[in-house]
RNA sequence: GCGGCCAUGGUGUAGAGGCAACACAGCAGAUUGUGGAUCUGUUAUCAGGGGUUCAAUUCCCCUUGGCCGCCCCA
């Protein structure tokens, strides 16, 4: 084969679209629910909006982009997510401020270069929300509710809900230096990638799975327990709202999120049908973004589901739903009859009735054939002999009966709409 | 970026150092213009390049791609 798509992308196939559709479909209602309106961004950006938001130091930042120099010599990166693109909207466009809630969502897909695995492509998509100007923790919770309400929308179950806090600018430091420390006299016992980690991002120790560290990693300090004064609050708070919502979670105190922005809340849904590759969904508070993206502070939370992840667990539990039939199938004999069925087909559709018809000059029996393959409703018999009477037949597919009837449009969508 | 497994018609699979097999799908046909069943026929330079050999699709190497894992993330 000559052309193949690029490595880590996929073609979506008619027999797969139906399941995009329907998860599309919850997304939209599920968030219309909560009062979410939709935005559409480009999906490339000037890259410094990405390495500024998501930290110059993370995997995405540092070797994930698709970067790349216009010919205007603008350095340009496709969005490796979605959330430094809305805030950047927000602010050009003035949607956000510090005293009103802007409630967002987004679909569309998203690119990261990295090696393709389950669950994991190079173009994927990602359907999110964003809500800015609150530190409310019950908006928090709205979030993750939202994202809950979704799944369970879709029909899944046995998912779960981790979540943490990762604290603030006040009190991250303090827990990072806290956490460093408690690992130096301990780091010949870590693996080679907890070594590297400690020291570029001390805070990814605490999710390694290896035996060896997990022992660890056990008695070292927890985010939560180095929170400050207002960040613990707010957790409690989260965690208070979620029990009275009766949202089933777990505090995993050992969830620390790989993007530079998050403050505070972070959560994510995991499901055990997904390989190594386990969270549908991740997100967070980042009340400091807007700020750093030359924004007045404005508070938010968001989170970001991975279709393909979701595509992924329903496609072995859920029947995928039948292909949409075709109410009419017009086969024609003769060039003639052709023209007519060509015109016909025209008529039925203008009165909403799906039409289709051979392009190939089958025989009439191959084209019964087809017409039953496709699962056509009705199939209208067009050829010498009811072209001389002005009849045309009806055939109905199911019952296999059929008559003849006056061959124009008015009739046969008379005759359609009895027979509906 | 690193590691493991893999690559045969449209699809799913056999196969063996010397004629590439089977199933399904597709198309055509089984007496004139009637579908779903059955039967018959038909469909492959065995991913690309190099090497070993009288002979490679089969063995070896490289490349590319796929699947899975690490890292990281959705």
């Amino acid at each position: 084969m000559k052309y193949t798509s690029q490595r880590g992308t996929k073609d979506i196939l008619p027999s797969e679209t139906p399941v995009w559709q329907r998860i599309e479909a919850s997304c939209r209602r599920i968030f219309g629910l909560y009062n979410y309106a939709e935005i559409r961004t480009p999906v490339f950006e000037q890259t410094e909006l990405f390495s500024r938001s998501i930290g110059t130091d993370t995997d995405i930042v540092s070797k994930e982009m698709y970067t790349f120099e216009d010919r205007g010599g603008r350095s340009l990166t496709l969005r490796p997510e979605e959330t430094a693109p809305v805030v950047r909207a927000c602010l050009q466009h003035n949607l956000i401020s510090p005293e009103n809630i802007t409630k967002l969502w987004y679909m569309g897909p998203m690119f990261r270069y990295e090696r393709p695995q389950a669950g994991r492509y190079r173009q994927f998509h990602q359907a999110g929300v964003e809500a800015f100007g609150s530190t409310d923790p019950m908006l928090d919770v709205e979030v993750i509710d939202m994202a809950v309400q979704l799944f369970r929308e879709i029909g899944l179950t046995d998912l779960e809900v981790d979540i943490n806090s990762v604290g603030c600018k006040k009190c991250r430091p303090e827990f990072i230096k806290k956490l460093t420390k408690y690992f130096t006299d301990k780091t010949s016992d870590l693996c080679d990638d907890c070594k590297k980690r400690l020291v570029k991002n001390p805070l990814r120790v605490l999710d390694c799975k290896i035996q060896g560290c997990q022992s660890i990693i056990k008695a070292a300090p927890a985010p939560v327990d180095s929170l400050c004064r207002e960040c613990e609050e707010h957790f409690e708070n989260v965690v208070a709202c979620m029990d009275e919502q009766k949202i089933k979670y777990k505090i995993n105190n050992r969830l620390v999120r790989g993007l530079d922005y998050y403050t505070g809340t972070t959560f994510e849904v995991v499901s055990d049908k997904l390989g190594a590759q386990n969270a549908v969904c991740g997100g967070g508070r980042y009340d400091d973004l807007v700020k750093e993206l030359g924004g007045k502070p404005v508070p938010a939370v968001g989170f970001a589901i991975g279709l393909e992840r979701l595509v992924g667990i329903i496609g072995s539990d859920v029947q995928s739903p039948k292909s949409d039939v075709v109410d009419v199938y017009l086969i024609a004999i003769g060039e003639k009859a052709k023209n007519i069925a060509f015109d016909l087909a025209s008529g039925i559709r203008k009165a909403g009735f799906s039409a289709d018809m051979d392009f190939h000059g089958k025989k009439l029996k191959s084209q019964l054939k087809l017409a039953d393959r496709i699962g056509a409703r009705f199939v209208l018999i067009l050829g010498e002999d009811e072209l001389n009477k002005g009849k045309i037949v009806f055939r109905d597919m199911s019952e296999g009966k059929q008559e003849e009837i006056k061959c124009d449009a008015a009739t046969i969508v008379e005759v359609l709409e009895k027979n509906k």
